[in-house]
DNA sequence: AGCGTAGCTTGAAACGATTCACGATCTTCG
DNA sequence: CGAAGATCGTGAATCGTTTCAAGCTACGCT
């Protein structure tokens, strides 16, 4: 494993480092045929920077020197969970913001640990990240204090804290949407779906509905807590709605995987969905226009969500000292199709 | 920005840069009280070890020492599409095998894009990271060579290479199982549904059905590519068949995501499943299960690929010079529910 | 010829960590 | 008491790259 460096490209080559170093970075200081014979030298060696030197050599200077193109930068993204879709759907927002600033994105998971998260996040401190975009389980302020003193921008997503920008979306709001809709077309005995444990953005859902149904004048929701927010597990939820009596005539889910599940095992039963039960899920994932019966959600903008985080963070950057931290709070639609 | 180096801690602690670097990495060399003062002295100025310095300084020595445990090392798991369940799983597999052998797994996005592929393995070569498992879309044998040059490790996921471990499943047989299958049950006119651009693993699996179809006496299947591996895809293929004529009455889908759309619109438009046109899908999401009708399928075994593929890249590791590359083909089942 | 200029190239000094051969103390014991 | 270990700490060398002041040529101009 002889490691090819810059060293050894200006044997080859004929030249000394530094030259070598400037084919690479700023290629017009070279002369055309001494350009030439370096990157011929690179090809034939298979030379692949070092970025671990680069790093190292640049972070002092950069400080000094402000001007020239941004260097490309990587950025972590750190989720939850991979296999859902709401998530998956916001970080392609993200990657896409980042890539578009001519930045790379790398996505680690937390798998719901709060020491994976803390693991992760210690590797994106240890590798200088230029930033951090995390949908969090278990962070603290001690967590973002330690980050941000290792240079790397801090923005939590569907999350809010006061010292780190925010990207999220009203979920109250969109808990009281949801529940004015099952009242709009006259339920009156409406049920909550949820997975344990109940993220924040799930409760705020929930206490939106049941603030809204108790201002009309009608008892709180039942709240059924499942195992997960799964497709899996909206069937089950099915079961249990049905084993209730008299049974709910409306069910929001906490979102859209639950909703699905549920409606499956629901018509399969031969209840009829939304005559019935009229069922209301969250997320609005593509999937969601295309079940057995269409679904009617709350449509959360996730793909803007991952946008403005990303924005956030490379704001973060370019403002540096002068940085005041902002709380970006997107308004939830209600989408309209059959189950309710 | 005063980032806060080792010779800090080290001031601050009152010892030699070479104590605070023992205490981080062999702490038992260290007196107790030693150790304990320096530990706060990091505390206090929120130290995070530079891994580039760290990196850049190691890997001379680490050839030299053979002993020690393995240092912590982060692999980069590359993939086409974050959407897709089928590979998101592939991709926990991977994950969870390698933090059990106590190394890290970032993610990169291709997009389906061979440019955002380059730049993505770019990144890990730059990086210096350990290995890379990809699901290529545009790899190359120079590709692999220049990864290797840079001293990483790399293995195939749903793809053959000579030049390079692989984990894949055979899915040629695959599709004989599936088209056996529709056979089996008194299916005669059998269509085969797929997406554009249809990938190696696609056109396996159609290429097993047509030929086990052929050989029971019957004509190829009719092929219908649409546009993507979606539901709403799927969705669209159920108005394509039926205007067809007669229509088929066994389809086979190429992954999960097409049949559930498929078989959600054909319910809706009245058409029995499986009575009228048996349906078989490919993956066995988790979805599959809970589908309106539930999905019989060829069950990938996703997370075992994504843990052979991380056993695969380690063993290179561990190996050397006398590794050699390996294939590793499992072998799909049959999950019969009630779509066919 | 003399001088200024522009265009290339060079070489050495960083960056922040790890390593290793050596000192400096402190114990222990014949 | 003195020598031999044990136990801790030190500090310089090193990893591969970037940067920058300075050097070298060749050229144009007066």
């Amino acid at each position: 494993m002889p490691q090819t460096s810059i060293r050894e490209v200006a044997r080859r080559a004929g030249v000394s480092v530094g030259t070598v170093s400037n084919v690479l970075n700023r290629p017009d200081l070279v002369a055309e045929a001494t350009r030439k014979r370096v990157r011929a030298a690179i090809e034939e060696l298979g030379f692949v920077r070092n970025e671990s030197a680069r790093r190292l050599r640049q972070r002092a200077a950069r400080t000094a020197g402000e001007f020239g193109d941004e260097p490309r930068r990587a950025f972590g993204v750190v989720i939850e969970d991979l296999t859902n879709p709401y998530a998956t759907d916001v970080v392609r927002g993200a990657d896409q913001a980042l890539n578009e600033a001519g930045h790379d994105a790398l996505w680690l998971s937390s798998d719901h640990s709060a020491a994976r998260e803390r693991r992760s996040l210690e590797l994106l401190a240890e590798q200088r990240a230029a930033g951090v975009l995390i949908i969090p389980v278990g962070l603290g302020a001690d967590d973002i204090a330690r980050l941000r003193a290792a240079g790397l921008s801090v923005v939590l997503i569907d999350r809010d804290g006061a010292d780190a920008c925010s990207a999220q979306v009203d979920h109250v709001a969109g808990g009281e949407i949801a529940a004015a809709h099952l009242l709009g077309i006259g339920r009156e005995r409406i049920a909550f779906v949820t997975g344990a444990p109940e993220s924040q953005p799930c409760v705020e859902r929930r206490d939106g509905a049941a603030r809204t149904i108790v201002e009309a004048g009608f008892c709180k929701p039942v709240v059924l807590v499942m195992d997960a927010l799964s497709p899996t597990e909206g069937q089950a939820a099915a079961q249990r709605l049905l084993a209730m009596s008299p049974p709910p005539d409306g069910v929001f889910c906490a979102n859209d995987l639950l909703a699905i599940g549920l409606i499956n095992e629901l018509t399969r039963l031969g209840v009829r969905v939304p005559q019935d039960i009229a069922v209301i899920g969250y997320d609005d994932i593509e999937l969601a226009a295309s079940a057995a019966v269409p679904l009617t959600t709350i449509r959360q903008p996730r793909h803007e969500i991952g946008w403005e985080a990303a924005e956030l963070a490379l704001a973060e950057i370019r403002e540096g000292q002068s940085h005041q931290h902002r709380q970006v709070v997107l308004t939830p639609d209600l989408v309209i199709r059959e189950s309710a």
